[in-house]
DNA sequence: AATTGACTTTACGTTAACGTCAACGTAAAG
DNA sequence: CTTTACGTTGACGTTAACGTAAAGTCAATT
């Protein structure tokens, strides 16, 4: 399966200058067919999938390659792999924190609306 | 308990700038006091803190502005208490969604952590 | 052969969210 | 009375994350 860049750009609806963009960043390294036109596969649209939903909770570009960076290379050695394995635990640590805090404010806001409605409910009566 | 602009920028470690820039936007009023100076009260705390929230989930502070005054005027008139109860469950509706995409990828992490963790497992055998 | 449509690169423009600096007021401390 | 510390309002600067326009390539269609 693979994807030209209007076939990502469509599926997620951003515009291809995005994903371009992504491209200069380093966050995507599409390959190319024989006249340079990028091709994407199964892996880059996953990746890009991540750069998204990453975006979504408020982390910079900086900080999404950094994560997906972090499980993508080549790790052989002990010494990189105990880096890589504590440095995972730090970030996993960091997404904890922050759908607890997102929960929060969930709840909050959820109280505040308990209290809308019952003032509805009480001017139906 | 009322605190000065500089209290509070200690207290969530933002600068003074960034207090007075959501001044500028509409997001917080505070008192003054006889000399101009701004002072914050328990509800503006709140209130900054609530933004502060907000930006770590990668919401802008105009959406910010939408939800917190969402539950901030006098809504007295039925119809007004309609539109926001409404309201409110869509944005709790989205938040909801986004607190299970980000689930989705600390899972996504994990996985991978995982994988790690046995490659260097089977390193220290 | 010319047009259409999708892609390419290069380069300048834009906006949100602040940083930074200047010039000033005020109040307390030494 | 001067210094120090903290506040004020402009106003210009900066950066990330794209938008947009120009000029060109290539393959398929008319």
């Amino acid at each position: 399966m693979q994807y030209t860049i209007s076939d990502l750009a469509a599926q997620f609806d951003i515009s291809t200058r995005t994903i371009r963009y992504y491209e200069e960043k380093g966050l995507l390294t599409p390959e190319r067919d024989a006249q340079g036109q990028r091709l994407y596969h199964r892996k880059d649209r996953a990746r890009l999938q991540l750069i998204l939903r990453g975006k979504r909770f408020g982390f910079s570009l900086e900080e999404i390659e950094e994560m997906i960076t972090l499980f993508d290379e080549d790790r052989s050695g002990k010494k990189q792999l105990e880096v890589t394995v504590a440095y995972g635990e730090e970030k996993i640590q960091a997404l904890n924190e922050r759908i607890e805090d997102m929960e929060a404010l969930r709840n909050e806001m959820q109280e505040l609306h308990k209290d809308f409605q019952k003032r509805l409910q009480a001017l139906e009566d």
